[in-house]
RNA sequence: GCGCCCUUCGUCUAUCGGUUAGGACUCAAGAUUUUCAAUCUUGCAAGAGGGGUUCGACUCCCCUAGGGCGCGCCA
């Protein structure tokens, strides 16, 4: 294999479902590693299954990758419109005597397996057809062509992540590459396209370990490049079962509606699995100036949504004001229902930005505690802040307001006057200051007060305050 | 059933034969504070079990157990 040769990646997911975490990963890991080295990072979706592919799967799809920031090179490549290249490498097979025309039915094949299965026998094709004269085929009769697979010896996966895998071959059977249909299956079509693709890397999750075997069996057969393995773990659910729904086998989009951040899901799914010594808080750039195959660990990982959170905040508070007023904005107006802000609220969002954004774990989270900046008038009172609002917290917002509203209306100097309130009053800052939030927020927890004062305006804040003197 | 893979704190992980087994998340306590966060400090917490190899094993080998993946004319 030529060693110069720029390194040439892919991402290949099947249309029949949303991009779920595991994909993502998949994809993350094979961007990564192109970008690291300066390869190519292809998109190649897999629709041979024309009974489940769908349009809004492939929308989906493209719509998870560009959020998460994973751009593709070249055009993107459809797999059920390369057929009939798929076709002709099996008819070369079969020409070649690498495989063979079989004839059996499915619900042959069917009694086969359960046939083996009540023997307690290995499932796999019993070669039926592998030797038979093509002569006593029924005439007419559909078949399927099937890789003549070698029968002794084993099949090596050389593979980055998980080192040489053996396959003795008696446990490999003879797999379909052609449907009765014409239609190849996915074994044929992946070796073929990565082949014409001119894919070096292969990077997957490991359920298609022993796939990497089977495929490899084909690459033989037609004498073509083997490509470099590394079959990356699967990620699993708390409880180390399979990822469920509630576990965080969601669809990416999923995630952006939750609120997170795509530069916190790279971070937080480039360490599942993968390490720089103690490293934890890894920007793409840096990521891809680290990234390589020898650190992917061998071991499948849980999925935790406290260290996404974690993360998540991380970059929150690390993200421009502007770009999170931004996307707080658009976020309520995905909701159920849309709540559009209209001009003076997104202001007001910008503004409370430095304090808001220090105490949100998700956009949505942010977009929740900003909730008393959207609109005007009186605030209805959560069941803490009803508390503070007692006839004594009422009192001392009636004996506040008059010399709170009088003088310069910035942070500072509401903070200096409501000091000198509670210096005068023998009142400790809190008992002041907590009567107000409680009645400007509606809350018992916000951003620092007195800034929240600034940003709502004199005349709002006083209007909101006068309501809770009585 | 057959094949393959995996196994360090609750979770993500570091360690590439010699360490008081380190970091991060979570949790707890403290400092700070107008609330809540953030931040800082401290604490709890780990090599699945059993055999080898070796002067010495978390690290190498074997067995067992547990978990995962695969075994389609799905991908």
């Amino acid at each position: 294999m030529t060693q110069n040769k720029q390194p040439v990646l892919r991402f290949a997911p099947s249309p029949t479902g949303y991009l779920h975490i595991g994909g993502a990963r998949t994809a993350l890991f094979n961007w990564l590693y192109a970008r690291h080295t300066g390869g190519k990072f292809l998109l190649r979706i897999e629709d041979t299954d024309r009974e489940r592919s769908t349009p809004e799967a492939v929308a989906a799809i493209l719509e998870g990758m560009e959020w998460l920031g994973l751009n593709w090179d070249d055009q993107t490549v459809y797999q059920f419109a390369r057929s009939g290249r798929h076709r002709e490498i099996a008819e070369q097979l079969l020409a070649e005597g690498k495989a063979y025309r079989c004839y059996a039915t499915p619900q042959e094949l069917e009694e086969m397996r359960a046939e083996q299965r009540a023997e307690g026998k290995p499932l796999r094709y019993d070669g039926r057809w592998r030797d038979r004269n093509p002569s006593e085929a029924p005439s007419g009769a559909p078949f399927v062509i099937r890789l003549r697979a070698p029968q002794t010896g084993e099949t090596i996966v050389h593979d980055r992540v998980q080192g040489d895998v053996r396959f003795a071959n008696e446990n490999l059977d003879d797999m379909v590459l052609l449907r009765s249909d014409g239609t190849p299956t996915y074994m044929l079509a992946v070796v073929v396209d990565d082949y014409d693709m001119d894919i070096t890397h292969v990077i997957r999750g490991a359920d298609h370990l022993n796939n990497a075997a089977r495929q490899l069996q084909i690459i033989h057969a037609l004498a073509w490049p083997i490509p470099v393995y590394a079959h990356v773990p699967l990620i699993h659910g708390p409880d180390g079962a399979k990822l469920s729904k509630r576990h965080g086998a969601l669809a990416v989009d999923a995630y952006r509606e939750m609120g997170y951040l795509p530069e916190a899901m790279r971070n937080y799914l480039l360490r599942l699995g993968w390490s720089h010594g103690d490293e934890e808080i890894i920007s793409t750039e840096q990521a891809i100036a680290w990234f390589n195959l020898e650190n992917i660990g061998r071991s499948p990982a849980r999925f935790d949504f406290k260290k996404l959170d974690n993360l998540n905040a991380h970059y929150i508070r690390n993200t421009d004001d502007r770009v999170l007023a931004r996307e707080v904005a658009a976020l309520l107006g995905r909701m159920q229902p849309p709540r559009h802000l209209d001009d003076r609220a997104r202001s007001r969002l910008l503004a409370a930005m430095p304090g808001l954004k220090e105490r949100a774990k998700t956009l949505v989270e942010l977009a929740d505690a900003a909730d008393f900046l959207y609109t005007d008038g009186p605030r209805a009172l959560d069941v803490q802040a009803a508390k503070v609002l007692s006839p004594q917290g009422r009192e001392i917002l009636a004996r506040l307001a008059p010399s709170l509203e009088a003088g310069d209306w910035t942070s500072s100097a509401i903070e200096q006057r409501v000091r000198q309130f509670a210096e005068e009053s023998g009142l400790k800052l809190g008992q002041v200051a907590q009567p107000i939030r409680a009645a400007v927020t509606g809350k018992t927890t916000s951003p620092p007060v007195f800034d929240m004062l600034a940003v709502l305006g004199q005349q709002e804040s006083s209007n909101r305050i006068r309501a809770y003197t009585q």
